[in-house]
RNA sequence: CGGGGAAUGGUGUAACGGCUAACAUGCCCGCUUUGGGAGCGGGUGAUUCCGGGUUCGAAUCCCGGUUCCCCGACCA
């Protein structure tokens, strides 16, 4: 995309209210948009960062057998009052509202209700299952205070899967298969090094869950590490019976704040219970179906990344989730220029390389310090200086590493490297 | 929800109860400039968060409200 038709532009100066890092630099790198406390919109360019995570999430889950849906948004009571959860311990979590003809409805902030009951019409015998739905979706909650920029938001896209499963034993194996493949994702958009499986209390459902945490000082959980052995323990469970059933010890610990990115819950026969969700087993008897629900906010996984990456001056984004693979910056405006960086972004574009192509007349100083914002990881420059070598500069931004190159080819044999 | 802070052009700030609300930045026009947010000239842009009150006179003082940020509590 050519830089002087985006719709947004980099800004030097950030609004004093907003005190989050990630808010910061995505605000002022035209990533996003504060509309309200805790509620932000997507720009082209941060949709785009957006939608690679989406992606790699999404294969990730197929990769395990996840079907994708859709569900509904607008929630009726009905389903909920089943499990209880329409009024009664979640009953702050929601935002309701009116039907114009009388009635209330919710605006939904998990999906376990409405999934189970859309399952009930498709699961009769043990032949049914197991299968795994997963949908990426807006959800609603009415936190009572929002914070961190968009780690903490009242509006946001999650990845939620829901397992469905004969029993406990078949539950667990993929429960793993899901933590593995949640390891991947993390792995995958830049910040596996930093994030830890990690043992936490089991919220409403049960008594324990995995929580996946990645250390951040912007972090607002505390979390115990265990480098060696690679996993964590949340402060809310750091107690002698939980340290002595993982088989851990106080001094081998490190506390870390961190952030949740993502978190995976055995359900058991809690919903299928509730909402009558039963499958007849190889003798005739009604069963609930065992259940699990495994959710990932990618957006805050934009933020934990920006989070990591980010300083007063810039970021530079992993590749795998930044908004496009190559910053092509051309420095004067002069014809010979104009004409040669015009040159390389057709042939990188024909091939298939997402250019954003800096092809505006400001001055190289604008340029590049625009271009630290915005977090493409690679650059490449075209000068007077180039054009007169015959060449082109690479600049790597995560290592400073910069090169001449012969041709186009070899720039995009980086770009996608 | 408790505690603390804040609200003035798009953004960041200034202004003793008293001149047409100032400066920087952004944006527009012209010239100049082009390897790290360059320079000069001209221009544009504000119901000083909202509603009351005090006063000859309010951005400024008082009362009420709203919104935003931070800490805590809370948090699938």
């Amino acid at each position: 995309m050519r830089q002087s038709f985006l719709a947004t532009r980099v800004r030097k100066e950030v609004p004093v209210d907003e005190m989050a890092l990630n808010a910061q630099l995505l605000i002022r790198a035209g990533y996003i948009h504060k509309a309200m406390a805790g509620v932000y919109s997507f720009l082209p360019l941060g949709l785009r960062s957006l939608n690679k995570i989406i992606k790699i999430i999404r294969e990730e889950m197929d990769s395990i057998g996840g079907q994708e849906v859709l569900l509904n948004g607008l929630q009726n009571p009905e389903v909920w009052e089943q499990s209880g959860r329409w009024k009664g311990d979640a009953d702050e979590v929601w935002f309701r509202t009116q039907l114009r003809v009388g009635g209330e409805l919710g605006l939904g902030w998990t999906h376990e209700e409405p999934i189970t009951d859309l399952a009930r019409q498709h699961v009769n015998s043990y032949r049914d299952v197991p299968f795994y739905l997963y949908q990426f979706q807006t959800k609603f909650r009415n936190e009572e205070r929002a914070k961190s920029g968009i780690l903490r938001t009242r509006e946001f896209i999650m990845k939620d899967l829901y397992s469905f499963c004969t029993d406990e034993e078949q539950h667990k194996v993929f429960y793993e298969q899901c933590a593995e493949a949640y390891l991947r994702v993390f792995e995958r958009v830049g910040i596996g090094k930093n994030t830890y499986r990690t043992f936490a209390s089991g919220g409403a459902f049960s008594e324990f869950s995995d929580e996946f945490q990645t250390i951040v000082p912007a972090g607002e959980d505390v979390i115990y590490v265990h480098k060696g052995k690679k996993i964590a323990l949340n402060k809310e469970v750091y107690t002698d019976e939980v340290l002595a059933r993982l088989e851990l010890q106080r001094e081998e610990l490190e506390e870390h704040p961190a952030c949740e990115v993502g978190n995976i819950f055995t359900l058991g026969m809690r919903f299928s219970d509730a909402l009558g969700l039963l499958y007849t087993d190889g003798t005739g008897t009604q069963v609930p179906v065992y259940m699990g629900s495994y959710g990932i906010g990618p957006a805050r996984l934009l933020g934990v990344v920006v989070e990591m990456v980010g300083s007063d001056t810039g970021m530079v984004l992993p590749a795998s989730i930044a908004p496009f693979d190559v910053h092509l910056i051309a420095l004067g405006n002069s014809d010979t220029v104009a004409k040669a960086a015009d040159d390389v972004y057709t042939q990188l574009t024909e091939r298939k390389i997402e250019v954003l192509y800096d092809d505006r007349n400001i001055s190289a100083g604008e340029k590049f310090a625009e271009s630290d914002i915005v977090g493409i990881p690679q650059q490449l420059i075209v000068s007077e200086k180039t054009c007169a070598e015959g060449k082109i500069e690479y600049k790597d931004r995560a290592t400073d590493e910069k090169k001449m190159l012969d041709t186009v080819v070899e720039g995009l044999l980086h770009a996608i490297s």
